[in-house]
RNA sequence: GCGCCUAUCGUCUAUCGGUUAGGACACAAGGUUUUCAUCCUUGGAAGCGGGGUUCGACUCCCCGUAGGCGCGCCA
């Protein structure tokens, strides 16, 4: 028998990590045993689930590239079928009426009075729970709406789904769905349940923790890539020490008996470390692309820049980026005057003994170098610096803090030949006079 | 309250009765470098407690403890 398995979750208009971790599993489950992965959205709550909710659900999985094998099934196009079976159910007596809580008629689902209950989790082991600690419950509301769990077997069944692999906090609903399996005469599913993702207190990783929903990770500039492989090691291991793996080593490698059953963390800063791995892999081009979108989002104006210049900038900062949103900060003096080189920053950053003096005598010397590029600017600034009796490192730290304002980025030489002789001569002359007007 | 589940460095994890308990992130120190990042070296850092079982337990069992989940005419 093949593999089917389904991601079923309801639109809400965000997609929660733990979310699309359960379809991650999923996927890589089906793609291991060259099974099929389905896509049921449950759109019962018409309140909740608009076109855009839907939209977004599935645009995360197209981001992730959570690619599903048949047309999406929308839970809400089956009530009819849901109610057929609740009648059955009735018919058989394996359900009745009642008005329970007096809210009117309801049709309620049999489960059984003695004996032990148990199923086998392909995460968790073996898991029971005796009989009378279970309940009858709801399957179709007093207004004749299908409950959860009745939709849930149901579409389960008629799409024909061999496992489920969902989240943790369903292993008691599992006894429910078990049962109601065995009433439609149908060989229940083997089930397996993955821990949730927690906050530093242990407490179900939500959005008051920080980032919680794929769409923010894409636009604090994750790459999909990393949040697929950050999230399929938060409870599952390869087996051997490998943490940076591609799609088709995790699908090679992936199997449920090798999933944890503990609540998992989630590491925002491992997660950095691994985004800047991948970013680092990236074709310039790729990273160039995402760069331009994120200035132009950022409303910093690159059409003066020509191609192959924006293109050594980017290069310059690939090495040293970790998450897409963090560039435009950091490289806004390539672009534009309007970078922090203020009194305040100037203040702050640079002494206020000598540092006037010392950028003159850059100016002086740059304004006069025969040609501009790095490895000529770096000689003669050393030279200027040997003959003053200082080191290298004392003349680029306050000509890297007038021309940028900052103090971290690539190397001087570099930035100061990205930059051009008018701009970088421009600055030092700015930023002495700064100094002087103290 | 009742039921179910879980428990290895700060974090993610390896170990499936015998290891100096390994790796990664983070952190600290050092090296390379003009800063940052990268890279290299080094370091600190863990089996919740108590009982068993066993020649031998992180590993198996029991009891505690702590945490999570569930106990809706929500999904």
């Amino acid at each position: 028998m093949s593999v089917r398995v389904r991601f079923a979750p309801s639109p809400t208009g965000n997609v929660h990590i733990g979310n699309i971790r359960a379809a991650i599993f999923n996927w890589l489950f089906a793609r291991h045993h060259n099974g099929r992965f389905l896509l049921r959205v449950e759109d019962t709550d018409r309140e909740r689930s608009t076109s855009e909710a839907i939209q977004t659900l599935l645009d995360c999985m197209a981001w992730l590239d959570l690619n599903f094998d048949e047309e999406p099934v929308y839970q809400s196009q089956y009530t009819a079928r849901h109610l057929q079976v609740a009648q059955q159910l009735l018919d058989q007596g394996l359900a009745y009426r009642d008005n329970k809580g007096g809210a009117g008629e309801c049709i309620i689902f049999k489960m059984p009075k003695e004996g032990t209950l148990e199923y086998t989790d392909l995460v968790k082991g073996r898991i029971r729970k005796k009989a009378e600690d279970t309940q009858d419950f709801v399957i179709v509301r007093s207004d004749g709406a299908p409950v959860f769990h009745l939709a849930n077997v149901v579409d389960d069944v008629d799409m024909k789904i061999t496992h489920i692999i969902r989240g943790d906090d369903h292993v008691e609903n599992t006894f429910k769905h078990i049962q109601l399996f065995r009433a439609l005469g149908v060989e229940p599913p083997a089930y397996a349940h993955l821990p949730m993702i927690v906050n530093n207190q242990g407490k179900p990783y939500s959005k008051r923790d920080g980032a919680a929903f794929v769409g923010e990770f894409k636009e604090q500039g994750f790459l999909p890539h990393t949040l697929f492989n950050f999230l399929a090691l938060l409870g599952w291991a390869p087996g051997d020490d490998r943490e940076l793996l591609t799609r088709d080593e995790m699908t090679a490698l992936f199997t449920l008996d090798r999933c944890k059953s503990s609540a998992a963390r989630f590491d925002l800063k491992k997660l950095a470390w691994m985004n800047g791995e991948y970013i680092r892999q990236l074709p310039l081009d790729t990273f160039a692309a995402e760069l331009r979108n994120r200035l132009a989002a950022d409303a910093i104006d690159i059409s003066h820049v020509a191609p192959d210049r924006f293109n050594v900038i980017a290069a310059l900062l690939q090495p040293r980026t970790k998450y897409y949103a963090e560039v435009p900060g950091n490289c806004r003096y390539f672009f534009t005057e309007d970078y922090p080189m203020n009194e305040a920053a100037v203040e702050k950053r640079l002494k206020p003994e000598g540092t006037a003096d010392l950028l003159d005598a850059v100016e002086k010397l740059l304004v006069a170098m025969p040609d501009f590029c790095h490895e000529t600017l770096h000689a003669a600034v050393e030279q200027l610096a040997l003959s003053r009796g200082a080191t290298l490192g004392a003349f680029v730290h306050p000509i890297r803090v007038a021309v940028s304002g900052i103090t971290e980025g690539p190397g001087l030489f570099e930035l100061l030949e990205v930059l051009g002789r008018d701009t970088t001569c421009g600055r030092l002359k700015r930023v002495a006079t700064m100094l002087r007007a103290k």
